[in-house]
DNA sequence: AGGGGAAGTGTTATACTATATCATCCGCTG
DNA sequence: CAGCGGATGATATAGTATAACACTTCCCCT
């Protein structure tokens, strides 16, 4: 999700999986059996999820499933920018913003667990301005925070 | 470490447990020995360990300490701002700044594994403005990155 | 069509990170 | 010195992630 507010789900599925279809073929990678499924499972459930979880999903649905097939798929989605992953939690989510260069901050939600996606442009934030100031080359970068969201804010309130 | 040019290691370590010691005497809290030895080791090493780096160099000390002695002291010297956790490696660095309130970036170098502690004001950063315009209530942030430090960004090329 | 290499998956085992639980101890305060 | 609360000891287990190796599948090339 791209901030706390509602949205049509079954669309932004529909259009990850296509854009997700998409990049694979421009790069002439595979998105195989195993890589979508997982990809639908995160945009599904909609929220983070653990690598266990989605592989409890995954049996759940009859598929004999073993750790390092989710952590390949996960490894897979997250180098291609399908899926992000959530160091705080140690979990994983579908992009919001599939196609879309970007390199993410996350809002999290520590009352309804939801995590929202905003754009940033980390070169040019507080952490590209560090790096620069002391020789440093950025390569990836991690912006988290938790808090309480519009919706659970109101509620505890 | 604040960057990653050299300094006075010693004279850190002492300052480090001084700005330590007169934190816990201010808040009424105690810096037992096991704190106090957890955070020396985070000091001497001088880089991130993880949790069972530390508890290694406990019992090579001879003490037979176990995991939750480790964890306790960890999640206490954290909460008190002296030590930091760095999300991407599931590690603890100590803190380069004690007593100075901030909420630190770092810079992680792939390489070297040394970790940089740089001050910036998330409230004002883009994070603060990301959660601002959704009426997210921030309460903590993680600002990490990944890359080459100037050091070593030298000696690969 | 068939050879052959690269990428992907199956399978087992294990490493690494973290916490729950309950008993005991220690230090302060009244 | 009794009692309370914070801290530690000790055991067990939960949760997260990867190593290693065998096997299959895809795709390109001839």
């Amino acid at each position: 999700m791209i901030d706390f507010a509602p949205h049509d789900h079954d669309g932004c599925i529909a259009s990850a999986l296509a854009a997700a279809e998409e990049g694979c073929a421009a790069r002439g990678l595979r998105l195989t059996d195993a890589r979508r499924r997982v990809l639908e499972i995160l945009l599904e459930s909609h929220r983070a999820l653990g690598a266990y979880d989605v592989l409890d999903r995954l049996r759940a649905e009859g598929r004999p499933a073993q750790p390092p097939l989710v952590y390949r798929a996960l490894d897979f989605l997250v180098a291609q920018g399908f899926v992000h992953r959530i160091e705080r939690l140690n979990a994983f989510v579908a992009c919001a913003r599939p196609g879309a260069e970007h390199a993410p901050a996350f809002l999290i939600c520590r009352a309804c667990e939801a995590v929202a996606e905003m754009p940033v442009a980390p070169e040019e934030g507080r952490l590209g301005s560090a790096a620069r100031a002391t020789g440093f080359a950025l390569e990836a970068t991690t912006l988290e925070a938790e808090g309480l969201c519009p919706n659970c804010r109101g509620a505890v309130a």
